[in-house]
RNA sequence: GGAGAGAUGGCCGAGUGGUCGAAGGCGCUCGCCUGCUAAGCGAGUACACGGGGUAACCUGUGUCGCGGGUCCGAAUCCCGCUCUCUCCGCCA
């Protein structure tokens, strides 16, 4: 959520910041609300203020009969008026907080100006595509063909968009999960956290998938929210805290499991797992000071890349144009991995800045020092890595022209030394 | 699911209609004292939203789980809800 004395003191910049997402914004209502809510709140407040001053008036010593009347019939007059204006103030802060809950975060002045995922911009690159002497095949040709990826039985039990590991595929996936979470753990300082699945509403408000993406969100019973990533969780961990200082970086790293309905998206991915309604990702989030939190934002960045880097699959760094940035994000890293099956880069993390745009909207704040006010803090958090696509770009990748598969060597400790997915 | 208890400031814990943003203690911060990381003394120690001021700061209002009600006035009385804890049952 944005600042409301920044928006309305700098409308005209927040409007032309927000423009570049795409579309046009109108403040002007929002601006009006304000100035509404602000008279209105200083007119309940002033009569209060009278209602207490009367209402001292029945303390005071030799009040007669008379008077006691006449400071009821007062005072009572003010109490109905103080319970419009409260209705008032009511109405006013609920339309306004509407609003402020559907506008997106400002792309940060380092954010490439552009209209699409066209224009976002190429920022390095690792590693050789691997030019195979033999026709590639897709992830899902091979999964299926080695006998660890079943789409058909998860037709069966769930629905389209799902996917069935089996045998050594389930196990490539409990091995890449281990292995991600050990490098962040040991190798880049984060925490490891295992967050419950199913949140509660506010969870969701404060790292912004509500209000506004309702329809992209897999809703319980109770009003509980199946997690769309870790992020949302990890990042609540903290709501309505006020952090010490000394505390901060927070760095988290949580493996979960992602439900996503993928609204909108019909026709696009249709084959194989790359675009699913439950994958498993491992996801790092990080709670920051404002001044650090650029350049936590690029460690955090490498921290993904060295996962690609380990596992020897060549990708490419991409910051997002304002055109494609996320709803909550200021600025944003996409990782792409290249696919030698499908040919082309596909997105395996994404790595963002929220800025204090999530911390304002689930009150995640820090003292800078004993005795001063709290600040709101940064959140950072980007996939370190999704973990179906990693299977996809090790299968894809790692693929011999008899349609077996070798096995990274970072990963190989972790499935018992196994060097091969053979072809049965 | 059944029965009971509770929800007050960073923590513990008083408070049953006005003088309560809230006693007392602990913790913490600053200062004093003390010849040595202890003890003692003094002061301070929530958040939000308005108004004023360059600022330090001053000032109004609200907040004692949440929402509603009674009343001139509610932490205190009434109603509803939520959550937590204990016991029983069930359960990975």
């Amino acid at each position: 959520m944005l600042d409301l004395k920044y928006v309305v003191e700098h409308l005209d910049e927040v409007a032309e910041r927000l423009s570049t997402r795409g579309g046009r914004v109108d403040l002007e209502p929002l601006k009006e609300l304000a100035t509404h809510r602000r008279t209105a709140v200083t007119s309940r407040d002033s009569a209060r203020a009278e209602l207490k001053t009367v209402s001292d008036g029945f303390r005071q010593p030799g009040v007669t009969p008379e008077r006691r009347e006449e400071l009821r019939a007062t005072s009572k007059a003010l109490g109905e008026g103080i319970t419009l204006l409260e209705a008032e103030v009511t109405d006013l802060e609920t339309r306004l907080q509407d609003v402020l809950l559907n506008l997106p975060n400002l792309p940060n002045a380092a954010t490439p100006v552009g209209a699409s995922a066209d224009d976002n911009v190429i920022v390095r690159s690792w590693g050789t595509p691997r030019v195979l002497d033999f026709p590639a095949k897709e992830h899902w040709e091979l999964g299926e063909n080695l006998g660890i990826l079943d789409f058909e039985a998860a037709r069966k039990i769930s629905g389209a968009r799902f996917v069935v590991y089996r045998g050594l595929g389930a196990r490539l996936e409990r091995a890449l999960a281990s292995f991600m979470l050990d490098l962040h753990t040991t190798k880049h300082g984060y925490t490891e956290i295992l967050p419950p699945f199913l949140v509660n509403r506010d969870c969701m408000v404060g790292t912004g998938q509500l209000p506004k993406f309702v329809e992209e969100a897999y809703v319980a019973t109770d009003d509980m929210y199946l997690v769309p990533t870790a992020e949302v969780p990890v990042t609540n961990l903290h709501r309505e805290e006020i952090l010490d200082a000394s505390r901060l970086p927070i760095c988290y790293v949580a493996y979960s499991a992602c439900f996503r309905r993928e609204a909108g998206s019909h026709g696009k991915d249709v084959k194989g797992m790359t675009r699913v309604h439950q994958f498993q990702k491992v996801e790092m989030v990080k709670f920051t000071t404002p001044e650090t939190s650029e350049a936590e934002h690029e460690a955090l960045v490498c921290n993904a890349e060295s996962i690609l880097q380990a596992l020897e699959l060549p990708y490419r760094v991409v910051a997002l144009c304002s055109g494609d940035l996320g709803f909550s994000a200021s600025k944003c890293y996409d990782l792409e991995v290249h696919l030698p099956g499908q040919g082309s880069f596909r997105e395996i993390s994404s790595c963002s800045n929220f800025e204090d745009y999530q911390a304002r909207r689930a009150s995640i704040r820090y003292r800078p020092a004993p005795g001063e006010k709290p600040r709101f803090v940064h959140t950072i958090n980007g996939s370190g890595l999704a973990i179906g696509r990693t299977v996809i770009a090790i299968l894809e990748n790692y693929q011999q022209a008899d349609g077996s598969v070798t096995i990274p060597t970072a990963l190989r400790p972790y499935l018992g030394g196994l060097e091969i997915i053979p072809n049965p």
